[in-house]
DNA sequence: GATTGAACTGAACACCCGTTCAGATAGAAC
DNA sequence: GTTCTATCTGAACGGGTGTTCAGTTCAATC
């Protein structure tokens, strides 16, 4: 039966993944070390091994959660209209997630090299799903005619990277507030996409 | 006095920065030990410090070159014109020159976490001059009507962001052909600043 | 053919790595 | 108060790390 005023577990697990996630994202998987990842929840490095297998799959468990959660986020943030108000509402849905939770999408960038084959196989499609996302609006406004798009496949990686660039830059309490970014970024879009 | 025949140096130092260079970028430099780049230069890993000081150095001055490389490029590319067709020059230089050298980029953008400190505030500084390129051109079309702009410095982000993302994804041999890709490029930054 | 010196090796240094596990600790249950 | 068990420690494992350096190699020079 499981303990209830002395039960460590259920603090000392999310801890953990809380501070590999902060350390994959300032120096990377490959520099952070398990010991630095116990100490920084303040246990030994041994104890980790009660809460993740293996380093690696540390790194996985993680990108493959903030994977989905980003996939359903955009689920419910999505909308039913027209190709530009699919757009708009992705564009400030993405936005505003990547200023929210930087660190989980940095991680999801960067460390995509340092996944197994078979984890990077997974996350890789998860990735996939998300940039389909895009990709279908703009297929949907280019065949309406809403869009004039040069090449729908380009314009798609495009978009991503464009709006991917706010979490290189972005720090709380900055010179333009989250709206007013949105917004920027919006703008932008719209006239990347334009007719 | 050095040898003519029988001198490596002139080999062996070159080839130790471009194994480097080749093992960053698929690898990340946290990951990549001295012994495996010696391996593929065919050395033992002792006779890397005959041309560098130290794993750090050898990051720091592969990168301080790339970027001077790349300044210089745009220097020679760059030319007089209107704002419109100063950054068709710049669109045009900066997605050739990734596509060329995909992993000096590579490395420059992912690596920059790796460096010491001081090492960072020298390539960042570099890093801004380049940027600074690209918001002059931004700033000149901006005041003088040519272009349409929410916020000047993230108009600057988004479109480097944007720009960078080709490497992401281009492959030698692929789809489209270098030019194509150029001409994509450019007609979706030319909607992206349009007036 | 002896000498020189640039280029490199091989072994060692001290230290850090991910991971394992027998044993300590201490709150919960009886 | 004893037992139980979830939680964590401390030490160890084999192996890898960046770096150093005395010694080897060998083409070039005299």
């Amino acid at each position: 039966m499981a303990r209830k005023t002395g039960s460590h577990a259920e603090i000392t697990g999310p801890a953990i993944r809380a501070a590999a996630l902060r350390l994959f994202a300032r120096s990377g998987y490959a520099a952070v070390s398990m010991r630095e990842i116990a100490a920084e929840v303040g246990v030994r490095a041994g104890a980790l091994y009660l809460y993740t297998p293996d380093k690696q799959t540390l790194l996985y468990d993680m990108m493959r959660d903030n994977m989905q959660r980003a996939l359903e986020a955009w689920q419910l943030a999505k909308i039913d209209g027209t190709p530009m108000q699919q757009l708009e509402a992705f564009v400030r849905f993405h936005v505003n997630y990547h200023v929210d939770r930087s660190d989980e999408i940095f991680v999801a960038y960067m460390e995509l090299r340092n996944l197994t084959p078979e984890n990077f196989e997974q996350i890789e499609a998860l990735r996939r799903d998300y940039e389909g996302e895009v990709e279908c609006i703009l297929t949907d406004g280019y065949m309406s005619g809403d869009f004039k798009l040069a090449d729908i496949r380009v314009s798609t990686m495009a978009l991503i990277a464009m709006l991917n660039g706010v979490m290189t830059w972005y720090r709380e309490g900055g010179r333009l507030s989250r709206v007013r970014i949105q917004q920027i970024y919006w703008d932008m879009a719209k006239q990347m996409v334009q007719a």
